[in-house]
DNA sequence: TTATTATTAACCCCTATGGGTGAATATTAA
DNA sequence: TTAATATTCACCCATAGGGGTTAATAATAA
């Protein structure tokens, strides 16, 4: 199970849509800082930014050559938080189902005249 | 799909422990702001504004009876959330997993002298 | 050596969050 | 009517996030 505190590192990091497209253009493959700014209208160091915070959720690793820093995926976070995420689901829609069946006992029975 | 807003509200409320125990303790059945308040060392007022931040974020319900407010699980965002988390988890896997035929293929050559 | 490039660091701003306290509101009970 | 209960509202505080700009650092190129 991941930890507590790496659940809340991981969603946070992920709630954010600058954050999620910087995931989505990674996997293509691995990036550099300014490549990874390009598409956004926002500054360079507004980029950097964001990438500090997914890797201090670890959900990007950092490659340095020379002075060009590469950024690269790492899976078990978001393997972790959605194997979680998969889990609540079950959780609570399998109550959600109980509870139909209850209300759907009681149609049944209400129309015997019970 | 999940619009990106309504995915950053729910990773957002998600991200915080307080209120993953506040939905836990909701998948047994609603329960109202005080019940959900006791377990924790925190003021009612504190865990007041999870809910409402659970609320915006549409993963939690309120009905009124009388002066009591009950709250009750709404599955939708968390399934949406889930899928989206599935999707990349699988977007990206499979990114690496070609990356990891390359590298055995690359192997397979060198070992043949290639 | 001197530019130029890639990236971060150090600040400023504003807003939101997570915690608190004390007062206001609404509803039920005495 | 008055008192008690359930909840929120209106504030306070501190920290973090997301944006910016202007240095500072590191490494390559001229």
């Amino acid at each position: 199970m991941a930890k507590p505190q790496t659940l809340d590192l991981t969603l946070a990091a992920l709630a954010d849509p600058t954050r999620r497209a910087i995931l989505q253009r990674l996997s293509q493959g691995e990036a550099r800082v300014t490549e990874l700014a390009s598409p956004f209208p926002i500054s360079l160091n507004s980029v950097s930014k964001h990438i500090r915070i997914l890797e201090r959720a670890r959900l990007v690793r950092r490659r340095r050559a020379g002075r060009e820093h590469f950024l690269s995926l790492e899976q078990k976070p978001l393997d972790e938080a959605a194997t979680w995420m998969a889990g609540q689901r079950n959780i609570w829609n399998a109550r959600l189902d109980v509870l139909e069946a209850l209300l759907e006992a009681e149609d049944v029975a209400s129309s015997l005249g019970t």
